[in-house]
DNA sequence: GTTTATTTGTTCGTATGTATT
DNA sequence: AAATACATACGAACAAATAAA
């Protein structure tokens, strides 16, 4: 196996890999080649062909059991493979709706003691509140509170710029390296209610997390909520080693 | 460095790095020392002191700029560390309460399409339903409706023996790998509020999971309620370097 | 704006240790 | 007891991307 293009080897093996699974050339409940075989197929290093594993162990992919052999990780119906949340625009094309973003309202907000000490912001700081209601076909999906550090936006946005990806408009300034989320079950409340379109009382996710830089520096809090009757919380969980 | 005790090298000077960060000698916003740095001062090779940084970043204490450095995750008051809905005991540690585990019943069940198919079980397989509350400090804060392919459990089992860790018993016969899980939000209905002795109405979570073997051999269908007003789920999202 | 130095990323080869079958 | 397969560890080198001079 050759260095093409400058994709590295190891992911082109993981690649070829995967393949393989998805053509059910290696299957569940049987072992796949050791690493010492793999490395002679792909004619590489055994660190390569672990590198590779590697991968798709972190992909949920494939499972290793130790000193025996890797295996493919049984996916059954859970396919998103992704875990936690699933993003918006993957929940579209899942579905193969259309989504849309309406902006509610972008305005600068009053001094907070709770939300300044979050966003580790000085007093004077301007904060900005955006207001986005995200819709599949009509269908309200998500409804969004948003806080963020104005030092972080670029100048002179127009409303209509938070019609398309937050996380794009920050990235010209900032780049984004990680975030926290909790998720809550509530209730729909009437507020909710109207931007919904769903009785009172229904259940719904509250998804509150903080947005962070590599170096640690908070950029932005956000608080969503989804309709639990189309959103679901998924994830695979790994036994340790013991 | 050396290997003492069997622990491997790049575990120990993961928890020194680890306790450099607990004890702010290594801070959020600032740089950690490069790669080849940390190597000398270990008195280890480069890729040992990648593989501990690499440990830490799977746990959320460290993250990584691509060519430019190591820096510490901001964790704020997210704390937890374990991704997912916090397992029980965690939560009752976290909250220095006593659990305890009451079983409802325990019972061998009809045949069902739906489940013999969830766990690839033939039709004249025996399946066990489990139920259970678990308390912390008398407060009901899980109800588990469990179904596990008898196969994988050990013979002659009292209904006492499912008070206590229904993986462990099951660890007798065969290792658990990984389990997928889905959760929603749902609304408490009559049973579930006399459980919980809440009223209905309340949101609460519904995690339904499925547990395999390496192999990917299906061992238990699991699906548990958690009052939402104990439970919260957490996860810390790595934003993939593009 | 270009070059240079730094830092992480990738890859090889090799060797030994450890747990399972 | 031996063979197998993964786990750990070192050294060496070059590539690629970023930041600083």
């Amino acid at each position: 196996m050759e260095n093409k293009k400058g994709i590295s080897i190891y992911k082109q093996v993981a690649k070829e890999i995967e393949c393989k699974v998805k053509n059910g050339i290696y299957v569940t409940a049987q072992k796949l080649p050791s690493e010492a075989e793999l490395a002679q197929e792909f004619n590489v290093s055994r660190l390569t062909v672990r590198k590779a594993i590697n991968l798709l162990i972190e992909k949920k992919v494939l499972v290793k059991h130790q000193n025996t052999g890797t295996y493919v990780m049984n996916r059954q119906k859970l396919a998103s493979g992704a875990s936690g949340l699933q993003g918006f625009n993957e929940v579209a094309k899942a579905k193969g709706k259309t989504p849309r973003t309406e902006v509610i309202g972008v305005s600068q907000i009053d001094y907070d003691d709770e939300l300044w000490a979050e966003l580790e912001a000085k007093e004077n700081e301007v904060i900005i509140n955006v207001n986005r209601i995200r819709y599949l076909d009509d269908l309200p999906m998500t409804v969004e509170d948003l806080y963020i550090r104005e030092k972080f936006l670029p100048e002179n946005l127009k409303e209509a710029a938070f019609e398309n990806s937050i996380f794009e408009l920050i990235e010209q300034k900032i780049e984004i390296a990680y975030s926290h989320q909790e998720i809550e079950a509530v209730l729909i409340d009437k507020m909710m209610s109207i931007a919904f379109e769903l009785p009172v009382g229904q259940p719904m996710f509250r998804a509150t997390s903080n947005v962070f830089s590599v170096t640690g520096v908070p950029i932005m809090h956000d608080i969503s909520y989804y309709r639990s009757d189309e959103y679901v919380f998924s994830n695979t969980l790994v036994r340790s080693q013991h």
